[in-house]
DNA sequence: AAGAAAATGTACCGGTGGGTTAAATTCATG
DNA sequence: CATGAATTTAACCCACCGGTACATTTTCTT
């Protein structure tokens, strides 16, 4: 194709047949299903292959092998979290009801992303073992700490939050319930009915998660979400 | 050299004596360590016999294959966990004390079973299909609601607890803290640093964790764990 | 146009590992 | 002590699956 003079080696590619980065994006959407229901030995390449518009030769040369394919899974979805966490925007607000509003946006954030849920679990099973190899996770990491520890110094400073609100610990609360609540469903369910996973229960339970963060955290604060119907 | 020819009969192993129950019990034993260790498709039958002090054969023989002496081991580790539970006893206790108790309780029973945890995590992995198979296990899991139910009968009896408290919701929040806490140690660490997962932090998580269940039951409850070192 | 380099297709390998075969040993019973 | 059921051993099988060899096509560069 005649371009004529290129300002960058790199513009976009006008082809039809070749797109690179379309197949590396396409074999990271299957794998990451794979990976997220059979778990990194369960999922099984030749399959993965079958569900891609590709081949399993394509997974090999884009991304080495099975372990290579599992950590660029596990690095797209831990973003894919984060990009949906960035997007809540709490400065503005009470620090009250900023705890409560990231309590409930991760909740939520948990409930929609089952595949991330899933590979966290098949991660721990694994030790973290590929997560600690991940030079870019612990970054992102970072944000949801920020948020937290930003709230948490308006609001001593409000003299609302008790001194020893700590973001972290906060964190730690917030996602053992939003956690928990999608990792444990099967079981949970298969040991003690499905009751709690019902929309009404859910929202109730998303409340309670919140209030009972709030009581850990704010002087006085009266939980009146149990059995109730709050809405946020 | 007498090549084509059967040679001899080996010489065998003169003689064994028999202990079905033992033999079982010693493969159930390597098989928990191994599936809790490398999932359902990750552990490895040839590895397992090999840790036994017997061979791959009595494995088939005694579980017909991967999937009953998997689900053999689910059955015996809920089994164990189960017993750990039904030794405590809070009849005698005051309602507010008696749920601050059984938290505690099974935030430390989480702690101190790893295995049972890691297989929880599998099973989840795999949408509880064992589990649900399995006749005993829901049967097993009753003994923790009747304790929470009697608990929160009294406590409502006594006006100390809100009317909308429940048992079964109760013990989602008290296993999601204790569950997550062991589950997630691997990534949190990996995301967060260790910070949580010393001696002191662990302490003092719990007994958050129990004043967060108490002031999401207990009416006027006020919180005092949060920063402070406060002991059972 | 030519050659290099990137990208892709096809066919194949080999060892791993779940599962089996058949015979040997032990023990209870009459 | 003969008999047969329960238990154990050694050796084997072979499908599956992660990974590779090698040829081929497409794109880029000059």
């Amino acid at each position: 194709m005649d371009v004529g003079g290129k300002p960058a080696p790199k513009t976009r590619k006008t082809s039809w047949k070749k797109d690179p980065a379309a197949v590396k994006e396409d074999i990271l959407e299957v794998a990451t299903i794979a990976f997220a229901a059979h778990g990194l030995s369960g999922a099984n390449i030749n399959e993965i292959a079958a569900k891609t518009e590709t081949s399993k030769r394509m997974i090999y040369y884009y991304f080495g092998d099975k372990e290579g394919l599992y950590c660029q899974v596990l690095e797209r979805v831990y973003a894919s979290l984060r990009s949906s966490e960035d997007q809540l925007n709490v400065a503005g607000l009470d620090p009250v009801a900023a705890l409560r509003r990231l309590a409930h946006a991760t909740f939520d954030a948990h409930s929609n992303a089952p595949h991330f849920i899933r590979l966290v679990m098949i991660e721990n099973i694994h030790n973290a073992d590929y997560l600690r190899k991940s030079e870019i996770v612990p970054q992102l990491n970072r944000s949801i700490i920020v948020k937290l520890e930003e709230v948490c110094a308006r609001g001593k400073a409000a003299g609302q939050f008790r001194e020893g609100a700590n973001a972290l610990q906060l964190h730690w609360l917030i996602s053992a319930f939003s956690f928990y609540n999608v990792s444990n469903k099967a079981t949970f369910s298969a040991s003690f009915g499905g009751a709690l996973f019902g929309r009404p229960a859910q929202e109730q339970l998303k409340a309670q998660v919140a209030d009972m963060v709030l009581a850990a955290v704010v002087i006085g604060y009266d939980p009146v979400a149990w059995g109730a119907d709050q809405s946020d």
